[in-house]
DNA sequence: ATGACCAATTGA
DNA sequence: CAATTGGTCATG
């Protein structure tokens, strides 16, 4: 420990001068009384070889080393149990991948400096898995095996797991709700004679689609296998632990959530790696879980953009749970009431087939869509409408909805409610030097750029030439306040950002949700109204026009059914294709025409693509280096937009910029190859780094 | 990362 | 000539 001061000493040259190996010697005499080297080893009597995998940041030193095992660890040192080893000098954490009686390697092996504990984490799927995920995001495995096993606590692991029996599945209670789908039935009889079919399954609206998985759990447990469900937030966690309960019994499953604690989080994991339970359900971070004899995979509603895992190498939970599919042949359910481009590509190359209901049984289930312009015409003939900004139709769903029971009112996000746009046209406000959002910070002040800031004085719409601008939405708050005064015989409560509100009774009320807080009611709202949609829709990226119709999509279905008055009124252009494919109920048909215009224009699925970032010499270094397969394009580098930048640039940070390297799709593993051998070698040669995403959600 | 080694470069 | 710097390589 005293050696890094005389070090800086040295390099501050107070002492005389001495040749460089001279001082290594006098610096290594000094070390070895204080670093007790341990007793000259005295290596396990069988398999006195553990490779072990080192946790090293370095992208070139990702691959296993052989340690000796000594005696006195022999017991503890078991395949993917944790080890402390001294490394280049250092002492790092280590898992062991698998012990073995001799080494490949020519040299004298170190021994063990610890052995951390005897518990199995990282079991050979998931040291497989992680190596699949690092392959195909090109990152390395020690990043991925930090997002697969949670951190140690020592506490919750002297402690035995909960053991039951975890077999004997029940299926016959849990069949019933799968018959609404052709093929329902025999998909889980499939599961529960140990098939491993693979579906996209589009739910019905207002389907208690938590019980489907449970039932699919339950099937799949029957044979004599285990099942992960992923599914997006904690209150989906919730519903679907109360599913599994009720299919189940109590004690037989595990809920895998980051927001449970340290403590909780690894007992719920030790309890599935040790085979206590084989059910597990959980958001993305439950992809990775070594549930045991895996038989099924499932991840609900897969466009949400919490599967994107915000640490590198940035996998997202469905890529993780079909590369664990593929890898351990278990069966895969992709579920959701909307159908993500990528769902769609599955069905399109025949990985899985499709699990629908017949179009008359959607017809019942849907409510009845309409769609209305927002036009001040139309506001002007009401003045409580007026008051609440809402159009007049809207206006009267409400009213007319607020008869029959609870009304639900889906806004923007309050990011949303601060951006101008043309009076006129609608079309979203941007400064015209960078592109960013314009907005309105003080009633006196003319408009600003969130971006740069830049103020404008004579902004004129470049769609329509108008120069006037609104403020098109108002916060969820005002919003609901506004409605308070318009409708002040019933409640007006809100659901959003910190104050989520899980449910709401089946009385008339009005309840002003955000999209994904939306509460659920019993028997279902009796008119959704999605207002401003023409906001969300008109963002810029490629992936917004599916999300927005994923959000709409989301809050109709809370909607009672047509045939019980459920109706949906959404304020937008009724000529854009996602309003349209609402008013059809017609997720699939968005989806295939969605995947043919990104096939054209060689966009993701149909596309492997990954984003380089960093300064543009080292981009173009970098970008040099690559073995590219045929096909590929490079595209840019063009300056990364300011609102996408980490936290807190230095003046003299070289700009950070970003290209993006294009392949088709069957050259995908070509390309993530590539990109790991061209980090590999920057981190050798100790170049700087530049950020590696493969298929990054936000791309735009 | 850290450290070792080799070759080219610098300095008196 | 020695000392320094910079690139390359290995780390078990």
């Amino acid at each position: 420990m005293s050696q890094r001061p005389e070090a800086a000493d040295d390099r501050a040259g107070r002492e005389t001068p001495l040749p460089q190996v001279v001082r290594a010697r006098a610096r290594e005499a000094q070390q070895r009384p204080a670093a007790t080297a341990p007793a000259p080893a005295d290596p396990a009597p069988e398999l006195p070889v553990a490779r072990v995998l080192v946790d090293l940041p370095l992208a070139h030193l990702d691959r296993p080393f052989d340690y000796l095992v000594p005696a006195r660890m022999h017991d503890t040192v078991v395949p993917g149990s944790r080890v402390k080893v001294r490394f280049a000098g250092q002492d790092v954490d280590g898992f062991v991948l698998e012990r073995a009686g001799a080494s490949e390697h020519a040299g004298r092996l170190s021994p063990l400096r610890r052995a951390v504990s005897a518990e199995p984490v990282l079991s050979p799927a998931v040291a497989r898995l992680c190596e699949l995920v690092a392959a195909r995001y090109a990152g390395t495995r020690s990043d991925v095996l930090r997002l697969a096993v949670p951190p140690r606590h020592a506490t919750t692991e002297k402690r035995p797991s909960p053991a039951g029996d975890p077999w004997a599945g029940d299926l016959a209670s849990a069949a019933a709700g799968w018959g609404g789908y052709p093929g329902g039935p025999e998909l889980l009889h499939g599961l529960a004679g140990g098939a491993s079919p693979r579906a996209v399954w589009s739910a019905l609206p207002g389907e208690s689609w938590p019980c489907l998985l449970a039932a699919a759990a339950a099937a799949t447990l029957a044979s004599g296998r285990g099942s992960l469900l992923c599914v997006p937030d904690h209150r989906d966690v919730a519903r679907v632990d109360a599913a599994l309960s009720a299919a189940l019994g109590t004690g037989r499953h595990v809920v895998l959530t980051a927001e449970a604690g340290p403590a909780r989080r690894y007992r719920a994991f030790l309890a599935v790696a040790r085979g206590a339970v084989r059910v597990v359900v959980g958001t993305r971070a439950a992809a990775f879980a070594p549930v045991h004899d895996l038989g099924l995979v499932a991840i609900w509603d897969d466009g949400d953009d919490l599967y994107a895992e915000p640490r590198a190498p940035y996998p997202h939970t469905r890529e993780v749970l079909l590369l664990r599919a593929d890898d351990e042949g278990c069966a895969a359910l992709v579920g959701g009431v909307a159908r993500t481009v990528e769902a769609e590509y599955l069905l399109r190359t025949g990985w899985a087939a499709e699990l629908t209901a017949p179009r008359p049984a959607v017809r019942a289930a849907a409510p009845l869509v309409s769609v209305t312009g927002a036009t001040d015409r139309e506001l002007e003939r009401d003045p409580h409408a007026r008051t609440a900004r809402l159009p007049r139709s809207a206006f009267e769903g409400i009213r007319d909805g607020l008869a029959r029971g609870p009304v639900l009112l889906q806004t923007p996000r309050q990011g949303y409610a601060t951006i101008l746009a043309c009076e006129t046209c609608r079309s979203p406000a941007r400064c015209p030097p960078c592109g960013g959002p314009l907005r309105q910070t003080a009633a006196e002040r003319p408009p600003s750029c969130r971006w740069c800031g830049t103020e404008q004085r004579s902004w004129a719409c470049p769609e329509c030439g108008e120069r006037g601008l609104r403020a098109p939405v108002l916060g969820d708050r005002r919003t609901a306040e506004e409605l308070g005064r318009a409708f002040p015989q019933v409640p007006v409560r809100t659901s959003s950002g910190e104050r989520v509100l899980a449910t709401v009774d089946p009385v008339p009320s009005v309840v002003v949700a955000t999209p994904g807080a939306e509460p659920l009611v019993d028997g279902g709202y009796a008119v959704v109204v999605l207002l401003d949609t023409w906001l969300m829709l008109a963002r810029t990226d490629l992936r917004t026009v599916e999300e927005s119709l994923r959000r709409g999509l989301a809050a109709a279905a809370l909607a009672r059914g047509e045939a019980d008055g459920g109706r949906v009124v959404a304020v937008g252009d009724p000529a854009h294709p996602a309003l349209q494919a609402l008013v059809r109920w017609d997720p699939a048909g968005f989806a295939r025409r969605e995947l043919e215009e990104r096939r054209s224009a060689h966009l993701p699925p149909a596309s492997r693509l990954a984003t380089l970032t960093g300064a543009e010499a080292d981009l173009a270094d970098a970008v040099a280096t690559l073995r590219l397969p045929p096909g590929a394009e490079v595209l840019g580098p063009v300056e990364v937009p300011p609102h996408e930048r980490g936290p807190r640039q230095v003046a003299t940070d070289p700009a950070q910029m970003r290209l993006v390297v294009r392949v088709p799709r069957p050259a995908g593993a070509d390309l993530s190859r590539t990109l790991v051998e061209m980090q590999g070698v920057r981190s050798a040669r100790k170049l700087p780094m530049v950020r590696v995403q493969v298929d990054p959600v936000g791309l735009g």
